[in-house]
DNA sequence: TGTACATCAGTGAACGCGCGTTCACTGATGTAC
DNA sequence: TGTACATCAGTGAACGCGCGTTCACTGATGTAC
């Protein structure tokens, strides 16, 4: 095979790339724990000390790969909502793309969610701007109508567990073991976030006759 | 500080129970992937090889461990229950011990849900049993009509992954280091369950209405 | 185009470490009589 | 109560392992002239 359109085209080709990528595929087989560097190398071919060339430290390397993750995760949310305008449906875009990131990509979730020692600020800068989708929506929505007024964070917040307990419970096992469920994520997500959409909608109703039926703001 | 009354008292007094103790702490302290039998060791004050008396390898260790706390988590939702008739406090009352239950022994949690090698049957029994208390709450509370009817192993779905995403999510740190939301367990976990509440219970009353008002069976 | 040199990526040996596990042992506890 | 023996729990040395990281090296690539 002719050597592709690399800039960095010497020795191994791109070994950075090659090196996060078999990282990602580490993780996504034997567990965070299991992610040596040495490892890493032998599947991509190389000398244990090679990969010390790109990456300072095995935190580096993890370093970047959370900023990877997050990265996508980010990006799946944001083109989830793209060309959505009702406010419900682009809840529903978004839960269900979580949902789906989170069951194809478990490696990201694990990488982004369940390191000890991740840098706080980082973690923090990103975590809270995808967090953000949520809030927008949830806004969207009260703005429409179709929420119940309140503090959005705090819908937010129960929007984010919710589709946040449901991608775990699935990427950690109990629910694509458990009989009733093995085998139905799509509908069950799909009925577990419109009934969220309904509870917001009915609550939002309800508020409204509780207040003499007054226009949303 | 004279023995206690243990029943083994020939060398260490109770090893065993000092294992699996110190075993626990460190998992709190440090996480699970940081558990060795050196370190258990260590910390008991005893040789390295001692503990392989008492368990034939770490993952012995692990198994009792994963026992212990599915049967800790067990009895807290039972006794939370106890004695509560109406049905929605019953379901706050077990999704606030579900979630206390996180906060307070995070490490159970994470040996329960966290072990990518669990024994796949009795992970599976254990975590049904415990699933079992949210079912149970759920279709008390279609019975006194306030739930809507439907499959009740689908709104335990949604009640387990709504419960279980703000426990984790407490768990892993986004929420107890983003601003609007540190210190603030509690009332969080208190609206966010009776917002489940009314959620279920205008449901029940909306499916009402579309059938004309017909009692709830 | 050709040569001399600098830079850079990967090599392979070596280091020290902590781990799980095994083993022959020893000393303390329990038991039969 | 006393003695002989069996059992059992903890000891300390030893094994082999894989890890992260460092180091002097080498050979390939890029660059100045």
């Amino acid at each position: 095979m002719k050597a592709g359109k690399k800039t960095k085209d010497y020795h191994h080709g791109d070994l950075r790339r090659a090196v996060i990528d078999a990282a990602w595929s580490l993780v996504a087989r034997r567990g965070l724990n299991e992610l040596t560097l040495r490892e890493v190398a032998r599947q991509v071919g190389v000398t244990h000390a090679a990969p010390y060339h790109h990456f300072k430290d095995r935190e580096a390397l993890l370093s970047v790969m959370t900023g990877e993750a997050f990265a996508e995760f980010d990006l799946a949310l944001q083109r989830a909502k793209q060309g959505v305008s009702d406010p419900l449906e682009e809840l529903y875009a978004l839960g269900a793309a979580y949902t789906d990131f989170a069951r194809e990509r478990p490696e990201r979730i694990e990488v982004m969610f369940r390191r000890k020692d991740a840098p706080d600020a980082v973690l923090l800068d990103t975590g809270k701007s995808t967090f953000q989708h949520l809030v927008d929506a949830l806004v969207h929505c009260q703005e429409a109508g179709v929420a119940p007024a309140g503090d959005p964070l705090e819908l937010a917040l129960s929007a984010w567990s919710i589709v946040h307990g449901f991608a775990v419970l699935w990427v950690e096992g109990p629910l694509t073991a458990m009989e009733p469920y093995v085998g139905k994520f799509e509908p069950l997500r799909d009925r577990l976030l419109r009934s969220f959409g309904e509870w917001l909608s009915a609550a939002a109703r309800e508020t409204g006759r509780a207040h003499d039926g007054q226009d949303p703001s």
